[in-house]
DNA sequence: CTCTTTAGTTCAATGATTGGATTAAAACGA
DNA sequence: TCGTTTTAATCCAATCATTGAACTAAAGAG
């Protein structure tokens, strides 16, 4: 890629090896176990292109061969797997009052996670980004690394720059990428949103759908959009913003200036509000117990939440919701009310799938190593793995 | 293109020269005028591998070679232009009362354009296509046409099939494609619904911009969306679609079993019989007159729109909105309070640039044709032109 | 033990881009 | 007017990725 137009680049015969590599590294990673014979009927390449490019592939350490399994008839092809002593990434997710990182390897195991408790809103970002930093390397300890990715509370630019952050202020005009890239000598990519990256986590390592919106209810509400297994980030960078989608033009005031955003409804705060309950557990325990008061208050928040989602499904033609966060903590009473919601309001009549995210807590650190990790499937680049160090 | 992935295809050396030559047949289509060295350094080639896909071009009617204007110093080169005799295309409108159809060459210049009033409404689509097809071949004459796009006021499928047409209630079901396929003998291809395609045809042949929403409030309220230049489609196909965005939870009842849908609130008839009006010809008399009921209908109808485009925009991150069919007849009066009330609602905030579509009746003619114009250039392909005749 | 079947490798051929050399055409300066 | 300079476009041998056919490798069947 060394010259563009319009975003689009030329193409020699190196373009033709790299686009082929990737895509075989790709089917390898897609269905571990594939033979040199099989990848070359599957893509539509002769075994002899197959059989250099997986050499190429097994020599940049991306593809370990596995002992033949004798098939039926003939000779046994060597089964070709992602080499899991190959790159590694980790993933950070910077939460207000927690920042917790994870070490995925090539295949997308999870090596090692590690969380410090840290209030990101009263220090510098610059004081908080070295004991990240630190968390990195003593996560990564003495595996090589290829990169490391970052989540981050807020809207972020594509440099890395904080844009807004409601709830860490103090962060918001700070470029993470640059500070971070001083502090350690490994890659510093894709720093973006907790719900974008949650959203990915959830395509490559959750419910494994291509098509979704994704609800997170942190703290506001984010919403991370996946479109043919791709994030839609948009011309800027920061679609998937939800939390202010109207639903009640009468509704309470909202922080942005507008009536009944869809976070003034149905975000952590209001529910919580609602059911007059002091934390989650206290309404997770009190909906489960059949506590009128508190399933009044999910189920208001599920109205609300179909109104928005309805809006962005109709608009965008999406078949699936996944919910995240404080809402797959609600799901037992959220998702029915939530489904039948939708299904009222989709205009093409189609069926809306409603998914409870069963990654968790971390589903944002694994989304932002997955970030990495994909980064080199997909291109098929020859990591540069090195050692972190802290500097 | 022999083989696929999951979607990806293998490259080969044919992928490559198809992409440059694609990319050089762009250049040219962008700015006409070029010459072979300047595109060399524009996108990153040789002269030599300019030079001979440049013949290749010629060779395939799609470039011509115009006079050398004699530049500042040196030998002059000579200027590459589409080929204005090279390819034409043909869009059709499918409309309730009226169907009409223009003539593009390659340039993007009508050639001529045809229309005739039928309704659509009461006959068999078959029967309305025989007369669509008649109006095409009528309209082709004798040049050579690689191909017809169509444009249709409802949902249609990928492979042309009319899902939902509320306003041509008898069409649904029948497939256009196929029908249309077997009275013509020349491709017809890109049928979509009416407010997809003028929303390319803004983007191709009136302002030009690549990130926007585009709102024809024609029957009912139709939008397309443009992200980088490429309609957004979504996964099955029928994004875009706004009119049934919730505006307003307690607002009046749709027939999508709904309440206070954009359409209902901001839809043509809805604003007609809020002012009272009976006709668009009466309602911008009226508000040219500074009438007070037709001039607070728009308003509302500003109102309601604000609230639906502000959603899509904080959910997409588009920086713009256009305005076709009905609303740019009454862009007046509504763009400013639109504006204003956009400005309000969109959470990064940055400005939103509110435009009038220029392109008026023709819009969605104009693009259904530039489909397939499109298509060749983007490809790259050698169009097979023919003569229609109707069978 | 030989035959059949399938996996993987070797190698000459094809074809697209490359880069240097060459030719073409215009302007500038003397 | 004529040579020099500058830029455009073409020619051509070299490079390199894919191809396809021939070949070797390894396992099971009879």
């Amino acid at each position: 890629m060394d010259s563009r137009t319009a975003g689009v680049a030329t193409a020699s015969q190196l373009t033709v090896r790299q686009h082929n590599r990737a895509l075989l590294l790709g089917n390898v990673a897609r269905r571990p176990g594939r033979t040199r014979a099989q990848l070359a009927r599957d893509v539509g390449l002769t075994k002899a292109t197959v059989s250099t490019l997986v050499d190429d592939l097994i020599l940049s350490a991306l593809v370990v061969e596995r002992e033949p399994t004798a098939g039926l008839r003939g000779r046994p092809g060597s089964r070709l797997e992602l080499n899991p002593d190959g790159a590694a990434a980790i993933g950070v997710e910077i939460d207000v009052d927690r920042t917790s990182a994870c070490l995925l390897d090539l295949t997308g195991a999870v090596r090692d996670r590690k969380s410090i408790a840290y209030d990101n809103r009263s220090g510098t970002p610059r004081v908080a980004l070295r004991r990240v930093a630190q968390l990195v390397a003593d996560l990564s300890a003495d595996t090589l690394v290829a990169g490391v990715g970052v989540a981050f509370p807020g809207l972020v630019t594509v440099d890395g720059r904080v844009l807004r952050a409601p709830n860490l202020p103090r962060w918001e005009g700070s470029n993470l990428g640059e500070i971070l890239g001083d502090l350690l000598d490994v890659p510093v990519h894709s720093i973006d949103n907790e719900a974008n990256i949650a959203a990915l986590a959830e395509h490559w390592y959750g419910s494994g759908i291509s098509d979704f919106v994704h609800v997170s209810g942190e703290i506001g509400v984010g919403g991370g959009i996946i479109v043919n297994g791709e994030l839609f980030v948009g011309p800027r960078g920061y679609a998937g913003e939800i939390g202010h989608v109207p639903v009640d033009p009468r509704g309470p005031l909202c922080g942005c200036g507008n009536r009944g955003c869809l976070e003034q409804l149905a975000g952590r705060t209001a529910v919580l509000a609602h059911a007059q309950a002091s934390s989650d557990a206290e309404l997770v325990f009190r909906c489960d117990h059949g506590d009128r008061e508190a399933l009044l208050a999910v189920r208001s928040a599920a109205a609300a939440l179909a109104v928005a989602l309805g809006a962005v499904i109709n608009t965008l033609d999406l078949p699936a919701v996944s919910l995240g966060g404080f809402y797959a903590r609600l799901a037992p009473w959220l998702v029915e009310p939530l489904a039948t919601g939708l299904k009222k309001r989709i205009v093409s009549g189609a069926p809306i799938d409603v998914r409870v995210s069963s990654l968790g807590q971390d589903a944002a650190a694994l989304g932002a190593a997955g970030q990495v990790i994909n980064h080199i499937v997909r291109t098929g680049e020859r990591p540069a793995s090195r050692r972190i160090r802290v500097s």
